[in-house]
DNA sequence: TTGCTCCTCACGTCACGTGAGGTGGC
DNA sequence: TTGCTCCTCACGTCACGTGAGGTGGC
């Protein structure tokens, strides 16, 4: 075992890079054992490892050296313990916020590779046959219409929706976005809309009654069962000739509405440029009379 | 609802601060709807609102600014699906990282507030009535024995030490050190010092037969049981006369060794600059004869 | 005229990373 | 002499934050 190692030994003993030892030494946070007085070369001596670890341990809690060298100088059980334990909060905090971030691009990402499988031309998709009201192919710019089972999911529901006069789809979406953060709805979930019944959709596809955000802790439950599902490609609320091709492929095939209308966006702006590529899901509870 | 929003209003409607965007501005990642010709003032239209939830949602997932504008312009399901998934894992990597993190300085917490709570000159601990053998003070200097209950604690074990002649403590320890990372043995857990056997301890009391790191998911278990429990402050290794006062303590008691002798540091460097100060404890499992 | 908001420009922050150009020891 | 390692110094990075000094609209 040698004494005193050079700077590049020392830095694969501990696992710290040369210029991060370098930049320690510079800041007078943990400069080596010794100077050479001619070369000026660093040295250090194996049991520095110890004061290495103690900075790794804090640093890895987000303490920033500053706050590190100060310590190093005064430490005392209290002053560990006291700043550790407030750190460890915030660590906690953190571990929430990552765990939300992913839950919203698990979600996210599982609406996208939805509607990736869709557009590539599948059209037996979740293991269920389908009823397809016509020969239209949803490549083609055409909408499509299915008799589908969902799962339950859950989602929170934002309050109902004022439509000024001459007011579209976008200025109640901004409203619901500025009082999103009292209501604890996270704006980066999937947001989608929401027709109270059919008729209301039949009225105003384009303007619907509430948004809902797509919140797997949410409050609310879309129930699991038999939907009537239809896809349009197209820029937000643009509906076309689709809700009155939904009624009738309900009414063919001896169907009645039982729920709300669902309006949520697989492909959006987060995942296509061009706004006529957009793709939207429109799902309604169905029971066969 | 207005048409335009100053940077004030966009910023409060958004969320997003007035520097971060103009900073956006500044890098073309993110511009305004309009500027004012004359004034230069910058204004944002409220359905912006989409474009910011987009970078927000990928600078969430740790996607440099530089990559986000990349993707703004040639945005595809596929490019989307594929850059998230793989961000997703690394996520997924930090949340490990975090939870180890979190585990080792809980780890540590928990010896330092006993430790503290043995020098604020508290006898009776853990609700167990306490066997002293002598009136002396813990905080005088001395050491003190006691019979304890020890619930079971996880660790690995490190390989045996070897001591060439003039070795002390700290050369197998800066060689275990190094050995540790393709051992998977975490040095920012507590390290402790294991003698095989109480002879073993009495021979050569600073030089332990293998070093064990307290990692709650070690393959070794420190079974629940009745120790001997010492107290010793003082450096590394320093045990002075308490393996011979141990001894007399187990004989007077009329106990038996039945296990290891584990020699584990409370307080010591992460929290006492003095070595003096240091704090450590001494088990051994034994059985009543 | 007085606040108020907005602007640009420049420099600071944090923990390093990256050369450029030079020296010491074998 | 030739590599090799080490040194210092200066500038870059990333995503902003913080003034300084100045302008536009009521």
């Amino acid at each position: 075992m040698k004494k005193y190692l050079t700077i590049r030994e020392f830095s694969q003993f501990s696992g710290i890079g040369e210029t991060t030892l370098r930049y320690w030494d510079d800041i007078s946070l943990f400069p080596p054992a010794r100077r050479d007085p001619v070369s000026n070369y660093r040295f250090y001596t194996p049991h520095q490892i110890i004061a290495v670890n103690f900075i790794t341990v804090l640093s890895n809690l987000n303490i920033p050296l500053k706050v590190i060298g100060q310590l190093m100088k005064r430490r005392t059980p209290e002053s560990i313990v006291r700043i550790v334990e407030q750190k460890e909060k915030e660590l906690d905090m953190e571990m929430r916020k990552l765990r939300e971030r992913y839950s919203v691009i698990h979600t996210r990402l599982e609406l996208v590779r939805y509607g990736q499988r869709l557009l590539d031309g599948c059209k037996t998709f979740d293991g269920v046959s389908l009823i397809n009201d016509e020969e239209a192919d949803i490549n083609s710019g055409e909408s499509d219409i299915f008799l589908l089972h969902r799962d339950a999911k859950s989602y929170i529901l934002g309050p109902p929706n004022t439509y000024l006069e001459d007011e579209e789809f976008y200025e109640p979406f901004a409203r619901f976005c500025n009082g999103a953060s009292q209501l604890r709805i996270n704006l980066l979930y999937p947001i989608g809309g929401y027709h109270e019944d059919f008729d209301q959709y039949m009225d105003a596809p384009g303007k619907p009654s509430h948004f809902f955000s797509l919140d797997p802790t949410g409050d609310r439950e879309r129930p699991d069962g038999e939907y009537v599902v239809a896809f349009k490609r197209g820029y937000y609320g643009q509906m076309g000739d689709l809700p009155s091709r939904m009624k009738s492929f309900i009414e063919k095939n001896s169907l009645s509405v039982t729920g709300p209308v669902y309006v949520l966006y697989l492909l959006d702006e987060v995942c296509v440029l061009n706004p006529a590529e957009y793709l939207a899901q429109i799902c309604v509870k169905v029971e066969k009379k």
